[in-house]
DNA sequence: AATTCCATTTTGTATAGACTTTAAATTTTT
DNA sequence: AAAAATTTAAAGTCTATACAAAATGGAATT
């Protein structure tokens, strides 16, 4: 048999079981038929069913094990998926031009609270990395970065006056995982300064720990200008 | 054939791909070889080869466009997901018991900023439900919320005194879009007093749209107490 | 009564092959 | 030279089938 235009495709199979979902008729927690019968009243073969099945499980609306069979999440699980595009391309794609400043770079022992937090020898040391991202003549961000030295020997000779820490660390160095976090910081005196606030105002801060390996590779926070807005749609 | 032991497996395919991009023998922009030649020097079908660069692409990791091939994707874009927790299992998880209060509801017409925020036509009035969500007697969250009438008639019969309306909601309504903002503001003097903080603290905030097929059902804000961290690894 | 073992069910993944859709590249026409 | 039509290469998806792996539930054993 081959693919012609009455032919189910996985896409409608995905949006007639979320229909059933929505409708009530698949209730949360409920098993749905397995995969066989739904190829039976889909006709099509199980390949197919499971396909759709499978990226709905991905997408959080089920929940699939081997021999328990398929079942309706109760709170379907939907995720936001944000994606962290680089301070150049976020500020040209509002149309602004980009502007980069070093404020300052040192190398020194790790700081108590940072070793804690990649859990680092006392021993290593890192690379301290301030820097500032205009829109214009806008202050965008202001980062703050530590690279771990022993993970990126090659950052004692890196150049940071013309390129930022985060464009050179993404072309120098792969990542495998990273950790995330989003807050609300409060302006000291000096990030005030930089983000040109008032002392005290909030700040939308994001946090980001990278490891290459089980490696911590770099540390950066990054303080964004008054008004910003993190927001993605799904 | 079938699936021995020294079968490759999309998840191999996944993992040689990457490593090729992390070793830089396939640079950034370059073209992978086709679906085919990759079936060959894996010694499988293209079937098997398609699902794991399909799933790199989904990723954020390869770009693909029918007859142009599979790329690099210069700047990995990697995708950070947040799964969005109820707010009590977000408390039970970290050993908190849930509370919740109402603090006030009301129905009225749509105030101009959010008919403006939801596209609502003049006439359309909204309920405006706030309400507070404890961890043991801690203040955890302050949820100001928004619920069109007309998308939910069944909302003025609902009782938020016990329940809050996003537990009511979530049993009561499907979604299927939803725009997801993250943000730091000001505590106002009420703000300050739901949640126990200084007036002129920052606080996180999150700010949730979610629409039915084109209509918009409710708007949240919810504020966060003191020292949230909205965290994910990937 | 508890534990271990085993059969069975259901999802997971692979093969082989074919047709479909998209869009880049080329050729033809204007 | 520009625009339109055609070719074609690559990914996208489906069928049909087979074996693999996990986990459940019951049977056998302690």
């Amino acid at each position: 048999m081959t693919q012609t235009s009455d032919t189910t495709s996985y896409k409608d199979i995905k949006r007639t079981v979320l229909r059933r979902i929505r409708s009530g008729e698949w209730q949360p927690e409920s098993l749905l038929p397995n995969e066989q019968e739904l190829a039976v009243e889909f006709s099509c073969t199980r390949t197919t069913v499971n396909r759709a099945l499978r990226e709905l499980a991905d997408e959080g609306f089920l929940e699939r094990r081997r021999k328990a069979g398929t079942r309706v999440l109760s709170a379907p699980q939907r995720q936001a998926r944000f994606t962290i595009p680089l301070v150049r391309d976020e500020i040209e794609a509002m149309g602004g031009t980009y502007r980069y400043a070093l404020v300052s770079t040192e190398t020194q022992p790790a700081p108590d609270w940072l070793g804690a937090r990649l859990a680092l020898r006392p021993d290593q040391s890192v690379m301290h990395v301030r820097c500032m991202h205009f829109s214009g003549n806008t202050p965008f961000q202001f980062e703050d970065r530590w690279i771990v030295i022993d993970s990126v020997p090659q950052v004692v000779q890196a150049d940071f006056s013309g390129t930022g820490p985060n464009d050179w660390l993404v072309q120098t160095v792969p990542f495998t995982n990273v950790e995330l976090t989003f807050l609300a910081s409060r302006a000291d005196a000096a990030l005030a300064g930089f983000l040109d606030v008032s002392e005290g105002e909030p700040v939308f801060t994001a946090e980001r720990i990278t490891w290459l390996e089980g490696q911590p590779v770099t540390f950066a926070k990054m303080y964004f200008a008054a008004g910003y807005r993190m927001t993605t749609e799904f």
